[in-house]
DNA sequence: AATATATGACTGACCGGTCAGTCACCGTCA
DNA sequence: TGACGGTGACTGACCGGTCAGTCATATATT
């Protein structure tokens, strides 16, 4: 009961590759094409992990299309299956790759000379300026969305940011307490609540920023004083 | 050309139609099975969409199956499709109806006796226990998945939750600060930051309360110490 | 030439949406 | 009262489009 091999051949189309005169001489004169091998498919590797953040962000695991990312990477399909076993495990290994740099940013130093508010400041600046404003923004909500649909993503996010993050966070609370900085105790049980405004401000960006503006640094210099007392006379 | 009506009674589960015996005066008397065919139909609707939920919620919008759907309500696909449109507008529908009930406990009713504080604190207690820890919290993580991709109903949520919810959010703290219970003039600025902590709930049990179980309402009350001060010693 | 790399047409499974057919129900009439 | 025909809610096999993944072929590199 094999299929029958009828119609193998018609969809052979014409096909002539254009051989690109190639000039004698110069065999190394690849004007554009960056280097040697390993480094152009290092490259392409890149491009095909940006091409799908951008498109997983915008459409979802399920909505998005190894087509669409083939295209927008400038790469036939195939050669997205050199280096990713399947559009699952891509996905997981484009969020941890993508969340690797969150990380870097999450061991906050412990406040060197100045305040404990001004770290924590400091720190939500960044943050927002990187994160809420970018399209790392769009991962975290990414996670949010599909974490429930990849268990494996969700642990691996809450154990290298989640976890370390809170633990980075209530450091400083402790630090801000020890120093008199800040009244309530109770705040390092939850830093969450220190956190809070941040996720706020991404969820916001990407759902509701063109019915509201929010600016969302002061929201956080505004909560900030609700922690530490007014910075200054209002 | 019908295929052999044989086995026709298989699928059937018992469903022994009563015939009602039609008693003349109690038209009403129809104890278990349901009624007449508007009744039964908005039966199966109810039905559709507390399946479509549930797949929704689990999976998604763009990897559920309606015949998952379909199976999960106890009815064939093409009944879907006497209720909804399609698969885009049933989804919004759903989330539509979904909203509603959390629109209701919205008019926050301007504190009666109470204080401010008491105001907000019930409010969030019944949040925390009718949407955070409930189906409900998980439409609210849904719309954040795919509000980017359905914008019509972020508009929708924008304008009959977010947008009301914020007002009335923005009077209890003006509230608040004029009877003297709240000193941060500047928080009717951004109601958001009171909010935030509810928000956080949501998405923690969704997606990290496996790991570390989150006290979401103690959380809340400390974020309350935060903004009137701490309500007893600690 | 031999090998590594890239391509994109192709396959097959899957799934949203359709529709011809069925049958329970209801009003009506003898 | 009984029974009969019209109605429409319901069914599920089917169709057609879509898309993840494959592989024979083509190109580049050594």
């Amino acid at each position: 009961m094999s299929k029958t091999p009828k119609s193998e051949v018609l969809a052979k189309p014409a096909q002539s590759r254009r051989v690109t005169t190639r000039a004698a001489g110069a065999p190394k004169a690849t004007p554009k094409p960056p280097a040697n091998r390993a480094e152009r498919a290092a490259e392409r590797r890149a491009a095909i992990v940006e091409a799908a953040l951008d498109e997983f962000i915008a459409r979802g695991f399920a909505a998005t299309r190894l087509d669409d990312i083939a295209k927008r990477a400038g790469v036939a399909k195939g050669t997205i299956y050199l280096h990713f076993k399947d559009k699952e495990s891509m996905f997981e290994d484009l969020i941890r790759t993508a969340i690797v740099p969150l990380v870097g940013r999450m061991h906050a130093p412990p406040p060197p000379g100045a305040t404990v508010r001004d770290a924590i400041e400091g720190f939500a600046l960044a943050f927002m300026q990187e994160i809420a404003s970018t399209r790392r923004g769009d991962i975290v909500r990414l996670i949010v969305a599909e974490g429930p649909r990849f268990p494996a993503i969700a642990d691996f996010y809450y154990r290298e940011v989640v976890s370390r993050g809170l633990a980075g966070m209530r450091a400083l609370i402790e630090a801000g307490i020890a120093r008199g900085e800040i009244r309530h105790q109770n705040l390092a049980r939850f830093p969450q609540i220190m956190v809070a405004p941040a996720l706020i401000a991404v969820i916001w960006q990407s759902l509701f920023a063109r019915h509201a503006p929010l600016d969302a640094i002061e929201m956080f210099r505004v909560h900030l004083d609700l922690i530490f007392g007014e910075r200054r006379a209002a």
